[in-house]
DNA sequence: TACATCTTATATGGATACATATAGCAACAT
DNA sequence: ATGTTGCTATATGTATCCATATAAGATGTA
């Protein structure tokens, strides 16, 4: 028999990472919440050796941070980080506005075309987990028009760090038609090739939620 | 005897770490080298555990790949590569400059001109190593101006991925004087609160260094 | 009662042992 | 001679075992 070289085994610890991000995305771990490696170890069925590589993947990704000798916790943000984490990503996704602009695909209109339809639909319905899914297909599908596979990198990485709030700016009565209106105005910009002003239009889009973040961080405790 | 809370033991694994990435970046490893965990663990004197768990991060951090069950080398990148890490790297350079202007303290300002100083002394003796690393050092102290712990983080790790190739630029003729007018330009900007012209004059003098990728890149095979 | 010191339990960090998939090589058949 | 098949060696992935630092609790004394 050939050998089947194509048939990439998945390894355990993998499969981690995925459950622990989704287990910290749901909020079933909360920031500050302890991860000690016997109790999952028992509770994923596996030992603690794989449990361990997924922690430091987490730790590397910024989601969990540990002390020597004390653990793995999840990491809990200040509002000054967070707010750095915000600065930081409405720049970067100005600037795959921009970039897409320059080098949109018809295959890249169509799908944030689709995107934002998912976003109109949300939020007439005033549905927001639906808008928020709607929201990050449209942001990820202008990430992939940029062309820049470091840049989506990037963004990923700073998204899985601040998934956990962006739910709730859209609480604020209207803020999920407001929202729509601005995706409008960024995809008009950049389908019209204006890249300057898409990457304003997303820049304000972006910090106009994290301006929000102090005072839906006292909500939290 | 009272317990020594405050002493943190250092970790094996993180030792390890630094010093695989020094040997990276000193040209020891190159990309495409294969990592074999027994060979590492020898030659550290320490078990496969830690090599594994710095492996593990060094992978995050970008710098090592691996497939499952062939194990990790040195990651190559190609010229699309390295061109979308510099996209990216001129933009977010150029955002600490903006950030640096607005927020520039009197330590921040010694910091750049005591490293603009080295710079000046290291093009006027044409001593390439040493420009290099002065370079650097002005880079992070504008970083550090910018007061955002996030971007200093996504700046250090970019660096880290390009550093390898950092050297090469200045080996064209003029490029050592050339560089140093702009950050000259570039710092004038920031101490007289320019952000819009720092930020542009950060993103072309990154931007430049990029463009000469291609042709750096096939002088390496 | 309060404080300090010692003991002990436990969880992390590291070492080692084991299972298995991949790759390389050889032998055989066509 | 070439291609295929099967064996074997080896390195990765996982499990288990051991050492030790930390922290909590107990005990004794002032």
């Amino acid at each position: 028999m050939k050998h089947t070289k194509g048939l990439r085994m998945a390894r355990a610890s993998d499969t981690l990472i995925e459950q622990l991000k989704h287990d910290i995305f749901s909020g079933l771990l909360k920031p500050g919440d302890q991860l000690e490696e016997a109790d999952l170890a028992t509770r994923f069925g596996v030992s603690r050796t794989p449990i361990r590589e997924a922690i430091r993947s987490l730790v590397d990704c910024g989601l969990l941070e540990t002390r020597p000798r004390k653990g793995a916790m999840v990491r809990v943000l200040t509002a000054k980080e967070l707010n750095d984490l915000f600065e930081v990503a409405a720049e970067l996704e100005g600037m795959a506005c921009r970039l897409a602009s320059d080098l949109l695909t018809l295959s890249d209109k169509k799908d944030i075309e689709a995107s934002l339809e998912l976003c109109r639909s949300a939020a007439e319905a005033e549905d927001i987990p639906t808008y928020a899914e709607a929201n990050l297909a449209f942001h990820a599908a202008i990430h992939k028009a940029s062309g820049n596979a470091w840049l989506v990198d990037q963004l990923d990485q700073i998204q899985a760090r601040i998934n956990v709030y962006r739910l709730m700016p859209y609480e604020v009565v209207g803020r999920l038609e407001k929202s729509l209106t601005e995706h409008r105005e960024i995809s008009d910009a950049i389908f019209t090739k204006n890249g300057a002003l898409a990457n304003t239009l997303m820049r304000d889009h972006m910090m106009l939620q994290g301006a929000r973040l102090p005072s839906l961080l006292n909500a939290l405790e």
